[in-house]
DNA sequence: ATAAGGGTTCTAGTTACCGGAAGGTCAAGG
DNA sequence: CCTTGACCTTCCGGTAACTAGAACCCTTAT
């Protein structure tokens, strides 16, 4: 398969997939006498885990993790469950920070009467202003 | 004050400042003769403005707008709110994803053991095997 | 033979800075 | 007077994960 065969399959765009081989994420496949990159099922298959992966917010760098595990018979799922684990704690962080943005915003905005007068709480708070 | 101590205060690195400056979201200072950056308050005040901007997410470009809008005596609040609504919206994108990629994760780790022995359901999920 | 639609490599740009190098300056102390 | 250390200056390179675009080659169909 051409390059732009495997990216309308897997979603994943040519210019990633280069780039992903680039990093050594994903190995150079064969190519034909005239260059054109050739790449098998189990490419495709691999992408298609890397899009997934992706896709759940884990690095590239994570993505590399888990493929090695992924590729590796033997490996503990004691060690792929931490990677997840650790992404999870993460990402109950990150919605706690956005919740208390939001929280805050919510308040700016609401006390903010959004008309074409100047006065503005939200600016006032920014500027340190508030009370 | 030099550099420095305006870092200290605000809270903004000397990094960032200087940074800052040559975007142009913050006006050259004046110079000493030997050529220090020397701040006045009101430049002191405005770097409030944009940590406390850029602490509840606004980007760089977002803070330009606001800091405009805020140094605009006839600016109608509506135009802030309206900054500020849109990045309510984001971020209420950004929760419901990061709680549905959370969701996701937490069902997967729930059913991995997570022991020493290979099989994992997470793997197989990213692989396409799942059921 | 040519045109459309692949493919190739390369460079540069994106965001919001941080780290570090090389060197000038300032205030204090011996 | 000189040194020391803590400042300050500019400039270069790196980060993450690509995307855009240029300049060029290959394949396939008409």
């Amino acid at each position: 398969m051409n390059i732009g065969e495997v990216a309308a399959e897997t979603g994943v765009t040519a210019k990633s997939i280069r780039y992903y081989e680039s990093i050594n994420l994903i190995p150079a496949p064969e190519r034909t006498d005239a260059g054109y990159r050739q790449y098998s099922d189990r490419d495709v298959q691999i992408l298609h885990f890397i899009k997934r992966a992706r896709g759940l917010g884990f690095s590239v760098a994570e993505v590399a993790e888990l493929l090695s595990l992924y590729q590796d018979r033997d490996r503990a799922s004691a060690e792929v469950k931490g990677i997840v684990e650790a992404r999870l704690n993460e990402i109950d962080q990150k919605i706690t920070e956005l919740e208390s943005i939001r929280a805050t915003l919510r308040t700016l905005a609401d006390r903010c009467h959004g008309d074409d007068r100047p006065d503005c709480p939200i600016l006032d708070d920014f500027a340190g202003l508030s009370n």
